[in-house]
DNA sequence: TATTGTTATACTCTATAACTATA
DNA sequence: TATAGTTATAGAGTATAACAATA
């Protein structure tokens, strides 16, 4: 047995004052980087079993929907570089997740592909995925759920970039 | 001159039809990783001319509000292990920005100040900041920047845990 | 025994540059 | 000339384990 204790696990230390962060409570920045940690870590907790991350199982997603696509057009999907796509479908493939093909009328491309046991791998995991969010929603309420949803799409797409037209 | 382009250069190919990415639109997860990463990327954009990113920026405001705190507060005020804290602190102090000091009573303790020059630069940085979060405020609307921000804290903040008390 | 800071280390995610083979 | 995939590499950020000094 080992005495030790993750850095994590250890109290809150009650005798201090609650530390004043400042602006930082007004801050998209911080407020972001918060949730997501604390989101990615719960994912990341559901799926611990099947040992995967929720980068990958988001481009499992992408693949089931679209059989055969390019990893650039992944890429583009999902806001990954096509260089740091290739180690994630590489480890894909070495799990016998997913697999490149040829496509046919252009020699440069490859298809990816899920394979049956990929497909089989997505269904537990979005199983575990949707109970996930299905707990976010307990905190923040239905309404909430959908209104964070919509204002966090609003941030990232580049419709609604003022710059833009 | 190089010929050179960075992939996010790269205009997304407008020959094929939208990527379905299924369940991944009505997933926190994946909503709050697209946001926190375009956030964080025009926040560094803004910083770029301090060369300081947003870790480093944030741990700076909470010792300017909390001077002479001690490392492992200030990582809990942020969400930072106090193990990597440690090279953070490092840095700050490298660039004169802030210092470690004896804790009077407690000869295990640091506690850690700006200094002048990080008083400084802080000042700048704040300023660079809020003209940031002016930026998305006018993508979500003054209304929609307030509920991201409340339902981002019920997102992160424990109190909200409907597993606790 | 527990806590503060630290070192060492590993993994994930992101980023830039440049190469190859095709188009 | 440009594009699809790739290799190599570097830097953040986060995670675990274990140690010395001190409480």
């Amino acid at each position: 047995m080992s005495t030790h204790r993750r850095d994590q696990d250890r109290p809150r230390p009650a005798d201090d004052a609650v530390v004043d962060t400042g602006k930082l409570g007004a801050m998209l920045f911080h407020a972001l980087r918060r949730a997501h940690g604390g989101v990615m870590n719960g994912l990341h907790a559901a799926f611990a079993d099947e040992d995967i991350r929720a980068l990958p199982f988001a481009v499992m997603v992408v693949l089931s929907r679209n059989p055969g696509l390019r990893q650039t057009q992944v890429g583009f999907a999902l806001d990954i570089q096509r260089t740091n796509l290739v180690p994630l479908i590489d480890a894909l493939e070495k799990r016998g997740l997913a697999e490149r093909r040829a496509v046919p009328g252009d020699r440069r491309a490859r298809g990816v592909f899920l394979t049956r046991l990929g497909a089989e791998t997505l269904a537990r995991l979005e199983a575990r995925a949707v109970a996930h969010e299905e707990k976010l929603a307990a905190r923040l309420g239905a309404d909430g759920r959908g209104q964070l949803l919509a204002l966090l799409h609003r941030l990232s797409d580049p419709a609604f970039d003022p710059d833009a037209g």
